[in-house]
RNA sequence: GUGGGUGUAGCUCAGUUGGUUAGAGCAUCGGAUUGUGGUUCCGAGGGCCGUGGGUUCGAGUCCCAUUACCCACCCCA
């Protein structure tokens, strides 16, 4: 029997009830704050991720599906759709362009990693970009945004918030704890002398309590913000004050990704086992330069789909639309005409096997089907239809022609 | 990449210190006096007990290997 891959899941219909429940919502209410759908392919040049999402990230560094087509270039399974955009952004000169362009997306992803709880090989992302907008005004919009998506599904989860810094003022911070940090390597663990080398921020939440115990008099990156970080940084918690949003600042807060700049945002959710974050995002004012384009200032955040379904309650489903039966062989050919006509009206199913009458009942009540119309004997011979109102437990007889016309019920 | 756990019916799982014909619930299909659904009752179908080897008179059960899935580390959405 073949499976699929390892990491990489069918989304059944049960599962897809939800997915375009979440969907049709999250993009409902990205629109309602101006941003407007982008699709990007799914399979782009491997040296965009590598310039953008960052060579030295586990994601570029471990974690993508690359292979060389048969054209001999390299390319990639996208892992994150930030890059794409950009990309495209660029392409289409858009950065030449004064003024504001926000986008949504969704879609699949792929990072090659051992799958677990929230973790998968092929995972699904909805996204959103705002480009050329430096104003913290922006971030604060973001967040809104995110937030108005996890409220509206009635999700549980805390706001973490914390900034990265800016080129002014993060390469100096990160010299200055590398350097701290090899002063006390000896008393740090494997996984932290680790980190000194690959994303040193990353010490501070490691879960070793010797490790936390040496770092107390470690440089932070909170006192090292320059004066425009720290105020954009404080206007932003401003703003949120002033909203009512609540939000933890989380100093060891890192996004994992090396375009990140200032403002970073994670909403995490404690019914997710330890893959917790539900969404995250934040500032990238660089990120476009990097890809050639002219400078310019860009935010956005992606939901993980296969997290956040997990927490989402689909609403009940009510019953609607037709189900048909036939209860006698010449009558299938009538049903089969009947339903065919209905199905501009609503969803409808045709049985063309010739069944009881509690078969059919049953079958319609198993569809969720609001009308089960059955014809038999009795109703071939009075030229009319048989319906039953699941819900109401009415029934009737309908003249064929009054059915036709969609009256009667 | 490193740990730990689990593979028995379509699904969720029982299965004693190895013992004869492998069990339940749910789901499916059929029936409970002639054409009335969701609840109830009765019945039926459905298993290479993940795969390969070993120990034994005898293995779902013990041992080894392998593979898949799950969880955690790591990392991230």
């Amino acid at each position: 029997m073949i499976k699929a891959l390892r990491g990489m899941k069918d989304i059944l219909p049960d599962e897809n009830e939800k997915y375009i429940y979440f969907l049709e919502n999250a993009t409902k209410l990205a629109k309602n704050y101006g941003f407007e759908y982008i699709e990007t392919p799914i399979l782009e040049e491997t040296a965009l991720f590598k310039r953008s999402v960052g060579e030295s990230s586990d994601i570029v560094g471990k974690e993508m599906y690359e292979f060389v087509d048969k054209g001999g270039n390299s390319v990639c399974l996208r892992p994150e759709g930030t890059a794409g955009v950009v990309r495209s952004f660029v392409e289409h000169k858009f950065d030449r362009i004064l003024g504001v362009k926000r986008y949504f997306y969704y879609g699949p992803m792929f990072r090659y990693e051992r799958p677990q709880k929230g973790r998968l090989r092929e995972f699904h992302q909805f996204g959103v970009e705002c480009f050329g907008e430096d104003n913290p005004y922006e971030d604060v919009n973001i967040i809104l945004l995110l937030k108005d998506i996890l409220d509206f599904f009635g999700i549980n989860y805390t706001l973490k918030i914390n900034s990265l810094g800016c080129q002014n003022c993060l390469p100096p911070f990160r010299e200055l704890l590398v350097k701290h940090l090899y002063d006390i390597e000896d008393g740090l663990c494997d996984d932290c002398k680790r980190r000194i080398k690959t994303n040193p921020i990353r010490v501070f939440d490691c879960k070793n309590e010797s490790c936390q115990t040496i770092l107390k008099d470690a440089p932070r990156l909170g006192s090292a913000l320059c004066k425009e970080c720290d105020e954009s940084f404080e206007f932003v918690k401003k703003k949120l004050d002033e909203l009512g949003v609540e939000y933890e600042v989380d100093t060891n807060l890192v996004r994992g990704l090396d375009y990140y700049t200032k403002t970073a945002f994670e909403f995490v959710s404690g019914d997710l086992g330890a893959q917790n974050a539900v969404a995250g995002g934040g500032r990238y004012d660089r990120l476009v330069e990097f890809l050639d384009g002219k400078s310019t200032p860009g935010i956005g955040f992606a939901i993980g789909i296969e997290r956040i379904l997990d927490l989402i309650e689909l609403p009940k489903k009510e019953m609607n639309g037709y189900y048909f039966g036939a209860m006698d062989e010449d009558a299938v050919s009538l049903i089969f005409r009947l339903g065919h006509i209905c199905r501009k009206r609503a969803k409808t199913e045709i049985s063309y096997q010739k069944k009881s009458l509690k078969a059919h009942l049953k079958a319609a009540d198993k569809k969720a089907a609001r009308y089960c119309v059955v014809v038999g004997e009795n109703e071939l011979k009075s030229n009319s239809v048989w319906v039953k109102d699941l819900v109401e437990k009415e029934e009737k007889l309908i003249k064929l022609e009054d059915f036709e016309k969609g009256s009667g019920l």
